[in-house]
DNA sequence: GCCTAATGTGACGCCTCATAACATGACGGC
DNA sequence: GCCGTCATGTTATGAGGCGTCACATTAGGC
Protein backbone atom coordinates (compact mmCIF):
# COMPACT_ATOMS: atom_id res chain seq x y z
CA UNK A 1 0.00 0.00 0.00
CA UNK A 2 2.89 2.27 0.42
CA UNK A 3 4.25 1.26 -2.88
CA UNK A 4 3.85 4.44 -4.24
CA UNK A 5 3.07 4.57 -7.89
CA UNK A 6 0.96 6.47 -9.79
CA UNK A 7 -1.77 5.74 -7.39
CA UNK A 8 -1.63 6.02 -3.84
CA UNK A 9 -4.03 3.66 -2.29
CA UNK A 10 -5.22 5.33 0.48
CA UNK A 11 -4.74 8.83 0.34
CA UNK A 12 -7.96 10.04 1.64
CA UNK A 13 -7.10 9.24 4.94
CA UNK A 14 -3.20 9.91 4.35
CA UNK A 15 -4.69 13.56 3.70
CA UNK A 16 -6.33 13.87 7.10
CA UNK A 17 -3.54 12.52 8.88
CA UNK A 18 -1.38 15.12 6.96
CA UNK A 19 -3.74 17.76 7.67
CA UNK A 20 -4.07 17.07 11.82
CA UNK A 21 -0.09 17.05 12.39
CA UNK A 22 -0.20 20.01 10.58
CA UNK A 23 -2.96 21.30 12.59
CA UNK A 24 -1.22 20.08 15.84
CA UNK A 25 1.69 21.86 14.76
CA UNK A 26 0.56 25.40 13.73
CA UNK A 27 -2.89 25.78 14.55
CA UNK A 28 -5.39 25.71 12.61
CA UNK A 29 -5.15 29.25 11.06
CA UNK A 30 -1.59 28.24 9.46
CA UNK A 31 -2.49 24.71 8.53
CA UNK A 32 -2.86 25.01 4.35
CA UNK A 33 -4.20 22.85 1.63
CA UNK A 34 -1.09 22.64 -0.38
CA UNK A 35 1.25 21.46 2.74
CA UNK A 36 -0.79 18.87 3.55
CA UNK A 37 -1.19 17.61 -0.04
CA UNK A 38 2.79 17.80 -0.39
CA UNK A 39 3.32 15.94 2.84
CA UNK A 40 1.12 13.09 1.85
CA UNK A 41 3.13 13.00 -1.82
CA UNK A 42 1.10 14.01 -3.78
CA UNK A 43 -0.33 17.45 -5.60
CA UNK A 44 -2.17 20.18 -3.99
CA UNK A 45 -5.04 19.34 -6.62
CA UNK A 46 -5.20 15.93 -5.77
CA UNK A 47 -6.93 17.01 -2.60
CA UNK A 48 -9.86 17.85 -5.05
CA UNK A 49 -10.26 14.23 -5.67
CA UNK A 50 -11.43 13.15 -2.18
CA UNK A 51 -12.51 16.39 -0.32
CA UNK A 52 -14.89 19.23 -1.68
CA UNK A 53 -11.62 21.42 -0.12
CA UNK A 54 -9.65 23.04 2.33
CA UNK A 55 -13.01 23.20 4.61
CA UNK A 56 -14.25 19.68 4.28
CA UNK A 57 -10.89 17.99 4.22
CA UNK A 58 -10.75 20.10 8.43
CA UNK A 59 -14.26 18.90 8.43
CA UNK A 60 -13.48 15.57 8.14
CA UNK A 61 -10.48 15.95 11.02
CA UNK A 62 -13.20 16.68 13.05
CA UNK A 63 -15.60 14.31 12.71
CA UNK A 64 -12.64 11.36 13.12
CA UNK A 65 -12.27 13.33 16.33
CA UNK A 66 -15.75 13.46 17.71
CA UNK A 67 -15.44 9.87 16.71
CA UNK A 68 -12.50 9.00 19.15
CA UNK A 69 -13.81 11.68 21.14
CA UNK A 70 -16.99 9.73 21.94
CA UNK A 71 -15.55 6.44 21.99
CA UNK A 72 -13.22 7.36 24.73
CA UNK A 73 -15.97 9.31 26.34
CA UNK A 74 -18.13 6.19 26.37
CA UNK A 75 -15.37 3.96 27.11
CA UNK A 76 -14.44 6.37 30.62
CA UNK A 77 -17.78 6.18 31.16
CA UNK A 78 -18.38 2.37 31.26
CA UNK A 79 -15.38 2.13 33.42
CA UNK A 80 -16.65 3.69 35.67
CA UNK A 81 -19.83 1.90 36.16
CA UNK A 82 -21.48 0.71 38.68
CA UNK A 83 -20.68 4.24 40.61
CA UNK A 84 -22.66 6.75 38.76
CA UNK A 85 -19.99 9.50 40.54
CA UNK A 86 -16.87 7.32 39.50
CA UNK A 87 -18.50 6.68 35.86
CA UNK A 88 -19.03 10.70 36.01
CA UNK A 89 -15.86 11.56 37.09
CA UNK A 90 -13.77 9.37 34.63
CA UNK A 91 -15.94 10.84 31.75
CA UNK A 92 -14.20 14.08 32.87
CA UNK A 93 -11.06 13.22 32.87
CA UNK A 94 -11.36 11.25 29.44
CA UNK A 95 -12.14 15.00 28.06
CA UNK A 96 -8.93 16.40 29.09
CA UNK A 97 -7.46 13.47 28.30
CA UNK A 98 -9.07 13.25 24.91
CA UNK A 99 -7.77 17.49 24.48
CA UNK A 100 -4.00 16.54 25.77
CA UNK A 101 -3.66 13.35 23.45
CA UNK A 102 -5.18 14.16 20.55
CA UNK A 103 -4.62 18.08 19.84
CA UNK A 104 -4.94 17.99 16.30
CA UNK A 105 -8.19 16.86 16.33
CA UNK A 106 -9.43 19.03 19.54
CA UNK A 107 -8.57 21.89 17.68
CA UNK A 108 -10.42 20.46 14.35
CA UNK A 109 -13.08 20.53 16.56
CA UNK A 110 -13.33 23.86 18.62
CA UNK A 111 -10.87 26.29 16.86
CA UNK A 112 -11.25 25.76 13.40
CA UNK A 113 -13.70 28.18 12.91
CA UNK A 114 -15.51 25.46 10.93
CA UNK A 115 -19.23 24.80 11.83
CA UNK A 116 -20.10 21.86 13.19
CA UNK A 117 -23.12 21.61 10.24
CA UNK A 118 -20.18 21.51 7.63
CA UNK A 119 -21.13 18.25 6.63
CA UNK A 120 -24.19 16.32 7.38
CA UNK A 121 -21.36 13.39 8.79
CA UNK A 122 -19.67 15.64 10.92
CA UNK A 123 -23.35 17.13 12.79
CA UNK A 124 -23.85 13.32 13.26
CA UNK A 125 -20.85 12.61 15.28
CA UNK A 126 -21.23 15.79 16.79
CA UNK A 127 -24.66 15.49 18.19
CA UNK A 128 -23.15 11.81 19.41
CA UNK A 129 -20.64 13.42 21.14
CA UNK A 130 -23.34 15.95 23.03
CA UNK A 131 -25.35 12.26 23.93
CA UNK A 132 -22.83 10.87 25.29
CA UNK A 133 -21.86 13.44 27.97
CA UNK A 134 -25.51 13.74 28.28
CA UNK A 135 -26.02 10.58 29.47
CA UNK A 136 -23.17 10.53 31.64
CA UNK A 137 -24.89 13.72 33.52
CA UNK A 138 -28.17 11.75 33.29
CA UNK A 139 -26.90 8.89 34.90
CA UNK A 140 -25.62 11.00 37.88
CA UNK A 141 -28.34 13.07 38.69
CA UNK A 142 -30.68 10.23 39.18
CA UNK A 143 -29.14 10.35 42.72
CA UNK A 144 -30.76 13.24 43.27
CA UNK A 145 -34.41 13.79 44.58
CA UNK A 146 -36.43 14.33 41.87
CA UNK A 147 -37.26 17.74 42.54
CA UNK A 148 -33.89 19.21 42.85
CA UNK A 149 -32.50 17.43 39.42
CA UNK A 150 -31.68 19.82 36.82
CA UNK A 151 -32.02 19.04 33.39
CA UNK A 152 -29.48 16.85 32.02
CA UNK A 153 -28.88 19.06 29.40
CA UNK A 154 -28.39 21.88 31.12
CA UNK A 155 -25.96 19.58 33.55
CA UNK A 156 -23.80 17.98 30.77
CA UNK A 157 -23.82 22.11 29.62
CA UNK A 158 -22.36 23.23 32.46
CA UNK A 159 -19.56 20.45 32.69
CA UNK A 160 -18.72 20.69 28.88
CA UNK A 161 -18.72 24.25 29.14
CA UNK A 162 -15.99 24.67 32.36
CA UNK A 163 -14.24 21.74 30.50
CA UNK A 164 -14.22 23.28 27.21
CA UNK A 165 -13.14 26.51 28.89
CA UNK A 166 -10.80 24.85 30.61
CA UNK A 167 -8.89 23.40 27.65
CA UNK A 168 -9.34 26.73 25.62
CA UNK A 169 -7.99 29.10 28.39
CA UNK A 170 -5.36 27.21 30.01
CA UNK A 171 -4.09 24.06 28.25
CA UNK A 172 -2.74 26.19 25.72
CA UNK A 173 -0.63 29.09 26.11
CA UNK A 174 -3.79 31.74 25.64
CA UNK A 175 -4.56 34.35 28.04
CA UNK A 176 -1.87 34.89 30.66
CA UNK A 177 0.58 31.79 29.59
CA UNK A 178 1.80 31.43 33.13
CA UNK A 179 -0.94 28.73 33.92
CA UNK A 180 -1.53 28.64 37.53
CA UNK A 181 -2.28 25.24 38.60
CA UNK A 182 -2.51 22.20 36.00
CA UNK A 183 -5.15 22.02 33.74
CA UNK A 184 -6.22 18.96 35.30
CA UNK A 185 -6.07 20.00 39.11
CA UNK A 186 -8.41 23.05 37.51
CA UNK A 187 -11.07 21.19 35.53
CA UNK A 188 -11.42 18.38 38.80
CA UNK A 189 -11.73 21.15 41.60
CA UNK A 190 -13.98 22.95 39.38
CA UNK A 191 -15.86 20.06 38.60
CA UNK A 192 -16.22 18.87 42.39
CA UNK A 193 -17.28 22.49 43.22
CA UNK A 194 -19.75 22.12 41.26
CA UNK A 195 -20.96 18.44 42.06
CA UNK A 196 -20.89 19.55 46.10
CA UNK A 197 -23.51 22.39 44.61
CA UNK A 198 -25.99 20.61 43.57
CA UNK A 199 -25.42 17.94 46.45
CA UNK A 200 -23.92 15.71 44.53
CA UNK A 201 -20.92 15.55 46.95
CA UNK A 202 -20.84 15.19 50.49
CA UNK A 203 -20.20 19.19 51.97
CA UNK A 204 -17.10 18.63 53.97
CA UNK A 205 -13.44 18.93 52.85
CA UNK B 1 -10.03 64.45 8.85
CA UNK B 2 -12.67 62.44 6.76
CA UNK B 3 -11.57 64.72 3.60
CA UNK B 4 -10.00 61.83 2.65
CA UNK B 5 -7.07 63.42 0.37
CA UNK B 6 -3.78 61.62 0.25
CA UNK B 7 -3.57 61.28 3.98
CA UNK B 8 -6.01 59.57 5.85
CA UNK B 9 -5.56 61.10 9.05
CA UNK B 10 -6.92 58.62 11.48
CA UNK B 11 -5.55 54.94 9.16
CA UNK B 12 -4.59 53.08 12.47
CA UNK B 13 -8.04 53.12 14.21
CA UNK B 14 -9.79 52.89 10.73
CA UNK B 15 -7.96 49.98 10.11
CA UNK B 16 -8.73 48.53 13.60
CA UNK B 17 -12.73 49.01 13.36
CA UNK B 18 -12.70 47.62 9.90
CA UNK B 19 -10.73 45.14 11.02
CA UNK B 20 -12.94 44.39 13.61
CA UNK B 21 -16.06 44.69 11.13
CA UNK B 22 -14.77 42.18 9.10
CA UNK B 23 -14.34 39.47 11.71
CA UNK B 24 -17.31 39.81 13.40
CA UNK B 25 -19.08 39.26 9.77
CA UNK B 26 -16.35 36.21 8.18
CA UNK B 27 -14.66 35.13 11.61
CA UNK B 28 -11.11 35.43 12.52
CA UNK B 29 -10.11 32.70 9.79
CA UNK B 30 -12.40 34.81 7.05
CA UNK B 31 -11.04 37.74 7.90
CA UNK B 32 -8.17 39.44 5.11
CA UNK B 33 -6.19 42.21 5.50
CA UNK B 34 -6.57 43.09 2.21
CA UNK B 35 -10.34 43.63 2.75
CA UNK B 36 -9.87 45.95 5.51
CA UNK B 37 -7.63 48.29 4.19
CA UNK B 38 -9.54 48.11 1.11
CA UNK B 39 -12.83 49.08 3.34
CA UNK B 40 -10.73 51.71 5.21
CA UNK B 41 -10.20 53.32 1.19
CA UNK B 42 -6.96 52.38 1.50
CA UNK B 43 -3.73 50.44 -0.33
CA UNK B 44 -3.22 47.06 1.19
CA UNK B 45 0.09 48.18 1.70
CA UNK B 46 -0.53 51.58 3.67
CA UNK B 47 -1.15 49.05 5.79
CA UNK B 48 2.34 48.13 6.70
CA UNK B 49 2.95 51.56 7.79
CA UNK B 50 0.78 50.92 11.20
CA UNK B 51 1.37 47.65 11.83
CA UNK B 52 3.81 44.79 11.48
CA UNK B 53 1.26 42.58 9.51
CA UNK B 54 -1.96 40.61 10.00
CA UNK B 55 -1.27 39.30 12.99
CA UNK B 56 -0.34 42.43 14.35
CA UNK B 57 -3.28 43.97 13.43
CA UNK B 58 -5.27 41.05 15.04
CA UNK B 59 -3.41 41.76 18.48
CA UNK B 60 -4.00 45.10 18.06
CA UNK B 61 -7.62 44.22 17.86
CA UNK B 62 -7.42 41.97 20.61
CA UNK B 63 -6.13 44.75 23.12
CA UNK B 64 -8.51 46.76 22.65
CA UNK B 65 -10.95 44.39 23.41
CA UNK B 66 -9.19 43.38 26.91
CA UNK B 67 -8.95 47.35 27.32
CA UNK B 68 -12.90 47.42 27.40
CA UNK B 69 -13.85 43.95 28.47
CA UNK B 70 -11.34 45.26 31.71
CA UNK B 71 -13.61 48.44 32.21
CA UNK B 72 -16.91 46.91 31.55
CA UNK B 73 -16.45 44.03 34.01
CA UNK B 74 -14.23 46.61 36.57
CA UNK B 75 -17.23 49.25 36.39
CA UNK B 76 -20.26 46.38 36.98
CA UNK B 77 -17.94 45.22 40.24
CA UNK B 78 -17.85 48.60 41.12
CA UNK B 79 -21.78 48.76 40.81
CA UNK B 80 -22.61 45.51 42.26
CA UNK B 81 -20.40 46.79 45.77
CA UNK B 82 -21.22 47.01 48.29
CA UNK B 83 -22.33 43.53 48.42
CA UNK B 84 -19.57 41.22 47.27
CA UNK B 85 -21.96 38.67 45.73
CA UNK B 86 -24.10 41.12 43.98
CA UNK B 87 -21.15 42.78 42.77
CA UNK B 88 -19.60 39.36 41.61
CA UNK B 89 -22.30 38.23 39.92
CA UNK B 90 -22.64 41.40 37.71
CA UNK B 91 -19.58 40.88 36.69
CA UNK B 92 -19.99 37.32 34.88
CA UNK B 93 -23.39 39.40 33.71
CA UNK B 94 -20.88 41.54 32.18
CA UNK B 95 -18.89 39.20 30.66
CA UNK B 96 -21.64 37.47 28.25
CA UNK B 97 -23.04 41.20 27.84
CA UNK B 98 -19.33 41.82 26.41
CA UNK B 99 -19.09 39.04 24.48
CA UNK B 100 -22.63 39.78 22.93
CA UNK B 101 -21.88 43.51 22.33
CA UNK B 102 -18.43 43.21 20.92
CA UNK B 103 -18.00 40.26 19.31
CA UNK B 104 -15.15 41.11 16.76
CA UNK B 105 -13.38 42.12 20.05
CA UNK B 106 -14.39 38.64 21.48
CA UNK B 107 -13.40 36.75 18.77
CA UNK B 108 -9.99 38.64 17.95
CA UNK B 109 -9.32 38.05 22.03
CA UNK B 110 -9.80 33.87 22.13
CA UNK B 111 -10.64 33.07 18.82
CA UNK B 112 -8.45 34.29 16.25
CA UNK B 113 -5.70 31.83 17.13
CA UNK B 114 -3.67 34.70 18.39
CA UNK B 115 -1.05 33.95 21.31
CA UNK B 116 -2.10 36.60 24.09
CA UNK B 117 1.42 37.00 24.46
CA UNK B 118 1.68 38.22 20.17
CA UNK B 119 2.93 41.99 21.63
CA UNK B 120 3.84 43.40 24.95
CA UNK B 121 1.01 45.67 24.85
CA UNK B 122 -2.23 42.91 23.79
CA UNK B 123 0.02 40.58 26.81
CA UNK B 124 -0.47 44.03 29.27
CA UNK B 125 -3.70 44.46 28.02
CA UNK B 126 -4.79 40.58 28.84
CA UNK B 127 -3.37 40.69 31.96
CA UNK B 128 -5.39 43.55 33.50
CA UNK B 129 -8.05 41.44 32.44
CA UNK B 130 -7.73 38.97 34.23
CA UNK B 131 -6.95 40.97 37.20
CA UNK B 132 -10.34 42.44 37.30
CA UNK B 133 -11.78 38.89 37.51
CA UNK B 134 -9.50 38.03 40.13
CA UNK B 135 -10.27 40.46 42.25
CA UNK B 136 -14.09 40.08 42.13
CA UNK B 137 -13.26 36.23 43.48
CA UNK B 138 -11.32 37.17 45.74
CA UNK B 139 -13.73 39.88 47.22
CA UNK B 140 -16.52 37.33 47.17
CA UNK B 141 -14.39 34.78 48.72
CA UNK B 142 -13.52 36.53 51.72
CA UNK B 143 -16.74 35.44 52.65
CA UNK B 144 -15.50 32.35 53.41
CA UNK B 145 -13.77 31.21 56.79
CA UNK B 146 -10.13 31.28 55.85
CA UNK B 147 -9.31 27.26 56.03
CA UNK B 148 -12.19 27.03 53.22
CA UNK B 149 -11.41 29.42 50.60
CA UNK B 150 -10.39 28.42 47.53
CA UNK B 151 -7.10 30.16 46.07
CA UNK B 152 -8.74 32.95 44.22
CA UNK B 153 -6.44 32.29 41.17
CA UNK B 154 -8.25 28.74 40.79
CA UNK B 155 -11.96 30.24 41.93
CA UNK B 156 -11.79 33.17 39.27
CA UNK B 157 -9.84 30.42 36.72
CA UNK B 158 -13.33 28.29 37.30
CA UNK B 159 -15.63 31.24 36.56
CA UNK B 160 -13.84 32.33 33.40
CA UNK B 161 -13.95 28.54 32.19
CA UNK B 162 -16.97 28.36 32.74
CA UNK B 163 -17.78 31.69 31.19
CA UNK B 164 -15.51 31.15 28.55
CA UNK B 165 -16.99 27.85 27.43
CA UNK B 166 -20.71 29.08 27.50
CA UNK B 167 -19.94 31.89 25.13
CA UNK B 168 -17.56 29.72 22.61
CA UNK B 169 -20.34 26.47 22.91
CA UNK B 170 -23.24 28.37 23.26
CA UNK B 171 -23.52 31.66 22.33
CA UNK B 172 -22.83 30.94 18.74
CA UNK B 173 -23.56 28.10 16.22
CA UNK B 174 -20.84 25.70 17.41
CA UNK B 175 -21.46 22.16 18.54
CA UNK B 176 -25.21 20.64 18.01
CA UNK B 177 -26.58 24.61 16.84
CA UNK B 178 -29.23 23.87 18.99
CA UNK B 179 -29.10 25.86 21.84
CA UNK B 180 -30.75 24.10 24.76
CA UNK B 181 -30.86 27.15 27.04
CA UNK B 182 -30.48 30.84 26.97
CA UNK B 183 -26.66 31.68 26.99
CA UNK B 184 -27.52 33.94 29.90
CA UNK B 185 -29.18 31.57 32.04
CA UNK B 186 -27.42 28.76 31.23
CA UNK B 187 -24.11 30.23 32.94
CA UNK B 188 -26.08 32.12 35.42
CA UNK B 189 -27.67 28.28 36.49
CA UNK B 190 -24.20 27.62 36.38
CA UNK B 191 -22.42 29.46 38.18
CA UNK B 192 -25.10 29.61 40.75
CA UNK B 193 -24.46 25.77 41.41
CA UNK B 194 -20.94 26.77 41.33
CA UNK B 195 -20.97 29.32 44.07
CA UNK B 196 -23.28 27.06 46.50
CA UNK B 197 -20.96 24.01 46.17
CA UNK B 198 -18.49 26.70 47.64
CA UNK B 199 -20.71 27.77 50.31
CA UNK B 200 -21.58 31.11 49.13
CA UNK B 201 -25.43 30.56 48.87
CA UNK B 202 -27.38 29.07 51.09
CA UNK B 203 -28.26 25.70 49.63
CA UNK B 204 -32.26 26.13 49.61
CA UNK B 205 -33.55 26.53 45.89
C1' DG C 1 8.58 79.11 2.58
C1' DC C 2 11.73 74.99 2.60
C1' DC C 3 13.25 70.27 4.25
C1' DT C 4 12.43 66.26 6.31
C1' DA C 5 9.97 62.56 7.86
C1' DA C 6 5.62 60.39 7.96
C1' DT C 7 2.32 58.33 5.23
C1' DG C 8 0.23 56.35 1.07
C1' DT C 9 0.80 54.14 -3.94
C1' DG C 10 2.20 50.85 -7.65
C1' DA C 11 4.62 47.04 -9.01
C1' DC C 12 6.42 42.81 -7.75
C1' DG C 13 7.43 37.75 -5.89
C1' DC C 14 5.71 34.11 -3.60
C1' DC C 15 2.15 31.33 -1.72
C1' DT C 16 -2.62 29.34 -1.38
C1' DC C 17 -7.14 27.86 -3.08
C1' DA C 18 -9.66 26.19 -6.67
C1' DT C 19 -10.80 24.61 -11.62
C1' DA C 20 -9.96 22.49 -16.07
C1' DA C 21 -7.79 19.65 -19.39
C1' DC C 22 -4.96 15.82 -19.73
C1' DA C 23 -2.33 11.35 -18.17
C1' DT C 24 -2.15 6.94 -15.89
C1' DG C 25 -3.29 2.60 -14.38
C1' DA C 26 -6.74 -0.66 -11.56
C1' DC C 27 -10.09 -3.70 -12.56
C1' DG C 28 -13.87 -6.26 -14.55
C1' DG C 29 -16.03 -8.38 -18.84
C1' DC C 30 -15.06 -11.03 -22.45
C1' DG D 1 -4.83 -12.50 -21.85
C1' DC D 2 -6.71 -8.16 -23.92
C1' DC D 3 -9.31 -3.92 -23.78
C1' DG D 4 -12.38 -0.30 -22.36
C1' DT D 5 -13.79 2.47 -18.55
C1' DC D 6 -13.53 5.12 -14.67
C1' DA D 7 -11.25 6.45 -10.53
C1' DT D 8 -7.33 8.80 -9.37
C1' DG D 9 -3.41 11.33 -10.18
C1' DT D 10 -0.72 15.43 -12.87
C1' DT D 11 0.30 19.85 -15.18
C1' DA D 12 -1.38 24.36 -16.33
C1' DT D 13 -3.82 28.29 -15.15
C1' DG D 14 -6.26 32.13 -12.80
C1' DA D 15 -7.78 34.81 -8.91
C1' DG D 16 -6.56 36.64 -4.66
C1' DG D 17 -3.82 37.43 -0.26
C1' DC D 18 0.59 38.58 2.23
C1' DG D 19 4.54 41.10 2.54
C1' DT D 20 8.57 44.14 0.38
C1' DC D 21 10.45 47.12 -2.72
C1' DA D 22 11.12 51.94 -4.79
C1' DC D 23 8.66 56.00 -5.47
C1' DA D 24 5.03 59.84 -4.68
C1' DT D 25 2.79 63.10 -1.79
C1' DT D 26 1.81 65.95 1.92
C1' DA D 27 2.04 67.59 7.02
C1' DG D 28 4.48 70.25 10.07
C1' DG D 29 8.71 72.01 12.34
C1' DC D 30 12.24 75.35 11.57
Amino acid sequence: MSKRGYHHGNLKQALVDAALRLIEEKGPTGFTLSEAAKNAGVTPAAVYRHFEGREDLIAECARQGHAIFSDLMEHAFNGGQPSALAAFEATGRAYLAFARRYPGHYMAMFESGTSANATPELAAAASRSRAVLERAAEALSEQLPVEKRPPPTMFSSHIWAMSHGVVELFARGRPGANTPFPPEDLLEAGIGIYLRGLGLIPPDR
